[in-house]
DNA sequence: TGTAGTGCCTCTAGTGACTAGAGGTTCAAG
DNA sequence: CTTGAACCTCTAGTCACTAGAGGCACTACA
């Protein structure tokens, strides 16, 4: 049985933020001492470091949610599971595509411009103020 | 001359955005009518287009609130301009470099399991319980 | 046993960049 | 002159926290 500060140190996971986990229903509440004080177990612990994983992972609060009510019942079966994870994967992958574009551009933008003239000839600005001078969607 | 709804239409940002932009000191107060309807010139356009098209290429409302600054000043050196761009690229680059990370984890992790067994023996779930279970930091 | 100091409690409000809705007014077309 | 779409302001909600106020609980040491 342990307290939040140190469910909190052995986790990362800064003292607010496990409050607002079990507020959001991701943790379970846990048992409390004479002084209304939250005292952890191991189970508390294993689930929180699953909950920081997943978030690190860029899972959203919902789709952690999910993954616990799985696991709730560990007789169904994982399919919905691994959906979730390559639900994940595409988003990032689509955000890395989307970067991706971004960084060509802001590239292109970036050199065009030495930063020794003056703002009014400035290539980073009239870049900004004209997409057409931009060479891809984005 | 035109209202609020067409600016809107032509620059694809919504009229909600646009108040937003002008209550943040993005967008100058515009003319408005006898019955307090706001009224927009070209330049209005212009000024939207360009505020778009940076937070399209993920400039925060802070960066560009900078660059507009800094337009007002056409004689200044635009040094701080590139410097803003520099660092929205720099801040690009280090976002992929992170979601690629993720993005190996998650395909490890999605294909180590074929969603056909039960929660139980999930892979998935595994690996979101055991950060030991990673090949890569993230 | 007393006390000092750190840690814990709840509650409210703030972050960024919008988005949604209520309730009311104005405009433009027919 | 009427209808209905577009406009107005204001408040509150989104996501995943973070910060702060004001007050109580625990623990270590004298």
């Amino acid at each position: 049985m342990f307290s939040i500060g140190e469910l909190s140190k052995r986790t990362k996971v800064k003292v607010p933020t496990i409050r607002y986990y079990e507020e959001m229903g991701l943790l379970a509440e846990p048992e409390r001492t004479a002084g209304n004080q939250r005292r952890y177990t191991n189970e508390g612990l294993e689930r929180l470091s699953f909950i920081r994983h997943a978030r690190d992972l860029g899972f959203s609060i919902e789709a952690i949610s999910s993954l616990i009510e799985l696991q709730n019942h560990p007789d169904r079966s994982c399919e919905a599971a691994t959906k979730i994870a390559e639900g994940q994967l595409s988003e990032v992958r689509a955000k890395i595509k989307r970067l991706k574009a971004l960084e060509n551009e802001l590239k292109r933008i970036a050199q065009g411009c030495d930063g020794r003239g003056v703002v009014e000839d400035c290539y980073v600005l009239a870049s900004l103020a004209d997409h057409d001078l931009c060479d891809q969607d984005h």
